[in-house]
DNA sequence: TTAGGGTTAG
């Protein structure tokens, strides 16, 4: 009873050559013996079996040749089951040409099948000549190659797809909105995804739970929070990957609290976190730079039995530096399961933040010694860390070092190079550099040569820069604060003056700066000048305090970092308002003594701040961090991390 | 037979 697949001679050959080629266990002839009937079926039950294991099970394609195995829609599903789950391109060809031979050919579920093992297998190519030779096309044809595109970051090749597939007739389902929304989520615009939207209306899709998902991720990506809600708020009903999706559209946009908020009420409703939420969430915290939550969430993956899988263990790690606390970030480093490019990159920048440049170096090197291939981000990360500690011959060697790599420097890189050179002082050597890069100067470049000329009272070369960047952008605040900067701490009142002028002509707004401080549970934001707070007396009241001690053991305020008051001792009265300043005093009233204060704010840290808390840090003895948008201060007794180089 | 969510820098 052989009910073998009919063969062409010339096909049969073939499908026994690849086989073989692939498969060299085959069975001896010795083996098709009277009870073949007790064969085929003890093998299928092999197949099935070893689903799980390591191979694919070609050999039973032999089976099916040799006449022992009746080939059926089961067993090849199976078989390109394993295919996908292990990857195995060439193993899927065989199958395919082996399923041309057979009766099978024609199948238009089975050729589906065949169309989805090659996208899932990531081989787009074989897919599209696999659909384009199918003489009949379903919905469920199409839907698999856009999925295909979708998923192997080609979304434009299924964003052109779909309208095609409209063309012919054929009703999308919702396989095929959530793969288009995918794919819709990519770009600069959302005009797609809300044509997209529509459709789900019209199809009545807007309530799934896949494409509402998918949908409120498409308007998450685009930072539309609000369309995202309003998905999520009709959802019939929700399910993780709706909630991780809104989760990590506000971790993305920095929102780090509306992250932290909606965690909670997954966990309120009872919903089991993810690998994805917890990704999310400590990218939200990182964001927030807050250890005492971070640690909550922390603890709450202890709980769940999690263990530190890459995704989670990267973010984990991620969230310890920068919330200012790296021994923690090594001791989650330490324990991941598996060190990748990303654990790398995440504890350079942490050192590189935290003003450790050297041991920066030092863990790039180790990185290097055991074989992790670094990427761009890698080397820029290293950049950084050399610009901060003034590693000037360890940056020059990384910039080389990226030839070795075959890694062509961005701009990211020329700017942290200009900014290295300038920050210690080199700055015709940076000028001579821009001169000589390959890429065109960009306003990021000359920016950082600004901000070297600014700390080096260059007054000529940033005078340039500055005007470089105005051709750019005339309405970027932060070159023109800079260059008003750079007069006033010269004493070029007058020249500072012009600038102010020039940004109130040309209506260029300079971003309010605020402070945040964590205490216990609670985040508190502080703007300069704050008026509003209810406790603005006793926080005015203590830091006049510290302000009377650090000057008896050196602090001299130094004014020229307020700019809009022509006055020198109305001057002096905002330089002690500064955001930063009332933070601390607020911190100091209602942390408790050798609590370690930790300072956010939105820019740069101001120079006499920097100042003051080196000072403060002494008189008060306590550790106090700032993160500003550039790096991290760790102060302690009378000293910066930064070393004064920031 | 076809589907959605997560990391490092600047």
């Amino acid at each position: 009873m052989l009910k073998c697949s009919t063969f062409s001679s010339n096909k049969a050959y073939i499908v026994r050559y690849f086989i073989t080629f692939a498969a060299p266990a085959t069975f001896p002839d010795s083996d098709f013996s009277d009870d073949t009937q007790d064969l085929v079926i003890q093998d299928k039950d092999i197949l099935r079996k070893s689903h799980h294991d390591s191979g694919t099970g070609l050999h039973v394609l032999d089976l099916i040749h040799r006449g022992s195995l009746e080939p059926d829609r089961s067993l090849y599903n199976t078989l390109f089951k394993k295919c996908t789950l292990l990857k195995k391109l060439d193993e899927a060809r065989i199958v395919h040409a082996h399923i041309n031979a057979s009766l099978f050919k024609d199948d238009l579920v089975m050729q589906n099948t065949i169309l989805n093992t090659y996208c899932k297998c990531g081989s787009l190519d074989d897919a599209h000549k696999l659909f384009e030779e199918m003489p009949v096309k379903d919905m469920v044809t199409w839907t698999a190659l856009i999925t295909g595109y979708s998923q192997n970051d080609q979304p434009l090749n299924a964003l052109v797809l779909f309208p095609q597939m409209l063309r012919l007739g054929l009703k999308p389902n919702q396989f095929t909105l959530s793969s288009v929304l995918k794919a819709s989520g990519t770009g600069t615009s959302d005009r797609y995804g809300r044509q997209v939207h529509a459709f789900c209306f019209k199809y009545g899709y807007v309530w799934n739970v896949y494409v509402g998902s998918s949908l409120l991720d498409m308007y998450a990506r685009f930072g539309r929070m609000d369309d995202a809600w309003s998905v999520f708020d009709t959802l019939e009903s929700k399910n993780e990957v709706s909630w991780n999706a809104l989760i990590a559209g506000h971790a993305r946009k920095g929102e780090g609290e509306h992250a932290l908020k909606m965690f909670s009420g997954m966990l309120r409703q009872g919903f089991e976190p993810t690998h994805f939420t917890y990704s999310s969430v400590f990218t939200a915290l990182a964001s927030m730079g807050s250890l005492e939550q971070g640690k909550w969430v922390h603890a709450h993956v202890i709980k769940s039995g999690g263990k530190l899988v890459a995704y989670v263990g990267n973010t984990l790690l991620d969230m310890y530096a920068k919330s200012g606390s790296i021994d923690d970030a090594r001791k989650v480093f330490n324990r991941l399961e598996r060190r990748d490019v990303v654990s790398w990159n995440s504890m350079i920048t942490g050192y590189a933040q935290h003003g450790l440049g050297k041991e920066a170096v030092r863990w790039f090197a180790e990185m290097l010694r055991i074989r992790i291939v670094p990427n761009e981000i890698t080397f820029l990360c290293v950049l950084t860390a050399c610009s901060h500690a003034g590693l000037l011959d360890e940056g020059q060697k990384c910039l080389e070092l990226m030839k070795k790599y075959s890694i062509e420097p961005q701009e990211a890189h020329y700017v942290t190079m200009v900014d290295l050179l300038g920050r210690a002082g080199r700055l015709d050597q940076a000028m001579k550099f821009i001169i000589k890069m390959p890429i065109e100067p960009t306003a990021a470049v000359w920016g950082a040569l600004l901000g070297a000329c600014r700390m080096h009272k260059n007054m000529d070369l940033g005078t340039y820069a500055a005007e470089r960047i105005f051709e750019f952008d005339p309405h970027d605040s932060g070159p023109h604060v800079l260059l008003a900067n750079m007069y006033a701490s010269a004493g070029r009142l007058s020249d500072a003056a012009k600038v102010r002028k020039m940004m109130k002509e040309s209506r260029v707004k300079k971003e309010p700066a605020c402070s945040w401080v964590e205490t216990k549970n609670a985040i508190h934001m502080f703007v300069a000048n704050d008026d509003a707070h209810p406790q603005r007396e006793e926080i005015r009241k203590v830091w006049d305090e510290i302000c009377g001690k650090i000057k008896e053991i050196g602090y001299i305020p130094d004014s020229s970092h307020v700019l809009f008051y022509a006055d020198q001792q109305e001057r002096e009265a905002k330089l002690q308002l500064h955001s930063e300043k009332l933070a601390l005093a607020f911190a100091l009233m209602t942390t408790p003594p050798g609590f370690t204060i930790r300072i956010k704010k939105n820019i740069r840290v101001c120079g006499d701040c920097h100042s003051a808390f080196k000072f403060a840090s002494k008189v008060v003895v306590r550790e106090i961090i700032v993160r500003d948008t550039n790096r991290y201060h760790h102060f302690r007794d009378g000293f910066c991390s930064c070393g004064d180089y920031w």
